[in-house]
DNA sequence: GCTTGACTCTGACGTTACGTCAGGGTTGAG
DNA sequence: CTCAACCCTGACGTAACGTCAGAGTCAAGC
């Protein structure tokens, strides 16, 4: 009964290494009693504490913190624990990004051998757009958002892909038409497809438009390579012809 | 066109700081080129290289193996992702078993504020119930393996826990039945619960008998904690007058 | 008593991807 | 010339140990 181990036995029993015993030592997490040569001894009831140690660990929690919770006692172990399943779903949350980015590259570049720019750039992309979702965020409304994430099911890379060069091609259509006539036939064409591209992201609801708007009007307070990315679409006045070529549209009914 | 960038520019085009540059340039990652008097300058095509290695480095690629990515030209990008996603998986794995011991650990301990010592216990409970089954899998055949892996949906902490104490149970109760006839009715009634406390986990099937015996037999090697959480179960006069009570049963046939 | 092998101790450096000073040049405007 | 705003490099810190390296300890065999 209350046998003593030395640190090798005791590591072994509880499955972990002697350099992490003296780690838990120094943090003073675990201190074990001495032999008079400094040996380390530890007894079975030290068992416990470190399975405690190893458990919370596993959770992902800093020694330090588990230091901590040791020491103020009791109090607060449920309330570290109901933090740090917030903190391991984040991580979650990521790690299921960077795996559906990498499924994704996959899934474009099949058995194939594509030059591997291509396969990252497919990565970027994938990145990038689940990048603007959560930057984009904090300018809809809590229900905007709700009814983007339901959207957002429909957005696989290649539409969003597509859609893109949509837009790239649209905008430099209607930069060549910039000298017609707003209320011509040309300019009513043009006007149409950019509003059915842009009822293709905002499924025509309102809550999304104005988050939309909400967006664009921060412009000068976007992040620099966001402003960078736009870019391509920073030409007021194609901005100013569309807004002529609806007004027209308006007029004439 | 071709426009130079200073450090600080360059970092918030890109939305990275100034620091992870100055990272990147020492461990030769991307090497901007510099003023007469050393300020770093960058390109717009150096932008293409740091949003790779940005990319990469989301999906938890490490720095140095970015730099070999590159330096070792287009081939094996592909290679590198299929590695990475295993590992992110297996990363995976290890999140969903920790969320999902907190989760336990909740459920098990309602808003009453039970000592934290339960909490503790609980979690602990459900990590080693998880390393057991890990730790384990080496004795099973590939179809038992699946197998365990279907009757695993069924092992919740709580039935796990009931399944400890009824073994511990009987087993008490064996010992101190030693003295008895292993053909009478108390032993014979022991060798019953025996039987289906142990169909409870095999589910009567023979590989996944033929593992546990592997298991068994092979004591000497299992890991030093496992020898002391089986401490409890190593009285060999138990085994031994179990094993007489069912040939005393078989020879009643 | 001495050697030997198996253990144990402490201290120092390495790992990862930067963050955070600290001390010291550079540049452009006034 | 000065001052603010940048830029540079080097050094130390972070988390949780792993990996030597140099040195002491213990029990056994000769």
């Amino acid at each position: 009964m209350s046998q003593l181990y030395h640190v090798r036995e005791f590591a072994e029993l509880a499955g972990v290494t002697v350099r992490a015993l003296h780690h838990y030592d120094r943090l003073g997490l675990l201190k074990p009693s001495r032999t008079e040569a400094g040996y380390r001894l530890y007894y079975l009831r030290d068992l416990e504490r470190l399975e405690q140690i190893v458990a919370l660990k596993f959770l992902g929690i800093p020694l330090k913190q588990i230091r901590m919770m040791f020491h103020r006692g009791a109090n607060g172990i449920s309330e570290s624990l109901r933090m740090q399943r917030r903190v391991l779903e984040e991580k979650r949350r990521l790690l299921d990004s960077a795996i559906g980015a990498i499924e994704e590259a996959e899934k474009a570049t099949p058995s194939g051998n594509r030059p591997d720019s291509a396969i990252l750039r497919k990565i970027i992309e994938v990145i990038e757009m689940q990048d603007n979702m959560d930057w984009s965020k904090k300018y809809y409304s809590e229900e905007a958002q709700a009814k983007i994430e339901e959207r957002k099911k429909l957005w696989s890379p290649e539409n969003q892909e597509r859609w893109t060069k949509e837009w790239t091609d649209l905008f430099r259509d209607v930069e060549a038409a910039l000298g017609e006539d707003p209320a011509g036939a040309k300019a009513q064409g043009l006007a149409a497809r950019w509003k059915k591209l842009g009822e293709g992201f905002t499924g025509g609801d309102p809550q999304i438009i104005a988050g939309l708007r909400k967006m664009y009007q921060d412009r000068p307070n976007w992040p620099a390579h966001m402003q960078h990315r736009m870019q391509p679409f920073n030409n007021k006045n194609v901005w100013e012809f569309i807004q002529k070529a609806f007004a027209a549209d308006k007029a004439a009914d």
